[in-house]
DNA sequence: TGCATTTCCGTAACCGATTGCTTTTACGAT
DNA sequence: ATCGTAAAAGCAATCGGTTACGGAAATGCA
């Protein structure tokens, strides 16, 4: 097994040239002939010579490898459902255009740092941000770096980002319960953030939208928490007044909790009450009775956040976007 | 901002030291007075000074870089769920040690490599293997490198192991069926792998161990997929002379799979037939029955496979082990 | 006080590339 | 044959650290 990594230093040797010639002609530059070129791509090849990363990264200051912030509330990780399907997303579409990816984390080599010196510790070409806290200073630190940095699902001013089009999923659930019918629907809302206010403001404003004298209301908790969602609409279901038409949950996971207080409660889905999710999770089709829920588009969110990226990082006179991802809703028999 | 990010040279400079001697205080290095030291520190850290991780892998030859090689069927990267819980299980005891990781992918730089060469070109300390199909040769030229490695479900001769107890946990299954009295017991297995092989063969030892005269039949299918399950199951029932009392599925998403074609077949769950699926996804509590399952304790596999990778690392005479990680048997509804 | 050690720090080579500048070579024109 | 110019290749500095080696100063001990 030959053991010993091959260097241009070895090239040059084998075939008398200079060390910088093979540079040269190993990366397609000028001043170099045609022939000599040839010659030594070859011979490269076949003794199997590859470039040391951290040398090149060294001189050239480029790493090809862009950073991935991504913290939830709960830590999940990969876990996460949206965030393990743009993550998912995110690194797929890194490898076809040549970059790895970096968790950054709170601490290196055991002691802490800040988002920012780990990415910058790196040396990463530049960051994708997908996280809960955003108004984190460590965060806001990192997006107001030098470094070329995209976020998802949250705007910045000095940054693109790439966004579910949150407002239009909360419209089409409003606009498809009040088609069906339903006056009074309650909305149970996950921890206060960007997505979440746009879903609320969506909300109010969809329903405000029919003059139909319907009552929505909206409860708050946190998202991705069966136990938490069956426990409000317990609590919420016996404080009210007037039980609503329909329930709309803020993901998947929590419509499920949710359903399951509701049934427990002696109502019938969808008869009594209707139930919405939001995301898309596998489960929603496997659980009786199937959930209506909007799906995002996972797969483009992450797609697009590393193309966007890389622009960036190869001209930093790419102009900023806001992108928009649109989302589809699904419509299954916990609302029908 | 401070857009120059400062080397030892810089702190060399303002104190009038030799970088060498910068070095050596921020190393915690000998040769150095406990005065200068100090006082090379506090000017590194006020100075906000952090290593450039280029140029120490260039001279040290470690990067604080784990490679993990992770490929299943589906190529589902993170979303798949065992994978996806033990790659976040790694990642976060990378972190805790310092280490940051790498996917080692196919191509890099939009070329086509080898496993091998994405690992030496990012210079991995250490790579953790967790996939399907370990008998591609690629896999094993990795496996067979100078390279430290950890596999996980899976035994190399050259390298340490980490395996979720897989002969147990189906012997678990079996053992509970016939102490509940099912005598006929059908097992649709995944694809054949070293874990398939694993427990199949745990699965007839443990039948064969009961003399009851009971048939124990295998049917061979693929892993995390609903509809195979669906299908096979169909086509189990209808070709079948003796329907089974029990029967094992390769895991929960088939369990599910197969226990909606049982439903639709008309049999009741447990009543007709008990179902046992595999992995213990949250939405095995979530359907209905709740399915009776073997839980994987993909947390504990990850953060072994990283430590031992880093005692690898660390000291290249550290004794090759073979690591089993216990199970847990769930019993919920669909068994009982 | 003198000499042998330590202790502390600087010099310089090195890790594996890249690149500006210079030199050599080749070639066509005069 | 001479010169000018462009093409091809080499030299050497550089990126930001680490470390073997050597020298000077400080210390120990007699």
């Amino acid at each position: 097994m030959e053991n010993k990594t091959v260097t241009i230093y070895d090239i040059a040797k084998k075939l008398g040239y200079a060390p910088a010639t093979v540079s040269r002609a190993l990366n397609n530059k000028k001043d170099i002939s045609e022939k000599t070129r040839a010659r030594i791509q070859q011979t490269a090849k076949q003794m199997n010579y590859f470039p040391n990363s951290q040398a090149v990264a060294l001189t050239t200051s480029k790493t090809w490898n862009i950073g991935v912030l991504s913290v939830d509330a709960q830590h999940s990780g990969f876990t996460h459902y949206m965030f393990g399907h743009v993550l998912e997303s995110i690194r797929a579409e890194a490898e076809n255009n040549g970059y790895d990816i970096t968790f950054i984390g709170e601490n290196v080599g055991g002691n802490e740092t800040t988002y920012l010196r780990h990415a910058k510790y790196r040396n990463c070409d530049g960051v994708i941000i997908v996280c809960i806290d955003f108004d984190k200073p460590m965060v806001k630190e990192l997006v107001e770096s030098d470094i070329p940095v995209v976020t998802i699902d949250r705007t910045f001013d000095n940054c693109s980002s790439v966004e579910s089009d949150n407002a239009d999923g909360m419209k089409k659930i409003v606009y498809y319960l009040k088609g069906e019918g339903h006056r009074n629907i309650t909305y149970f809302h996950g921890e206060p953030c960007d997505v979440t206010d746009k879903r609320l403001k969506a909300f109010f404003d969809s329903c405000n939208a029919f003059k139909d004298g319907g009552k929505c209301e909206t409860i708050p908790g946190i998202y991705y928490s069966r136990a938490d969602a069956y426990n409000k609409t317990k609590k919420y279901f016996h404080d009210t007044k007037e039980i609503p038409s329909a329930v709309v949950y803020a993901d998947d996971y929590s419509a499920i909790g949710g359903m399951e207080c509701i049934k427990d409660l002696g109502y019938k889905i969808p008869e009594d009450i209707a139930v919405i999710g939001y995301d898309g999770i596998e489960a929603g089709d496997i659980i009786s009775p199937t959930l209506t829920t909007v799906k995002q588009d996972t797969k483009q969110m992450g797609t697009i956040a590393v193309c966007e990226l890389i622009k960036q990082i190869e001209d930093s006179k790419e102009p900023i976007k806001r992108i928009q991802v649109p989302v589809k809703f699904i419509e299954r028999n916990s609302s029908k």
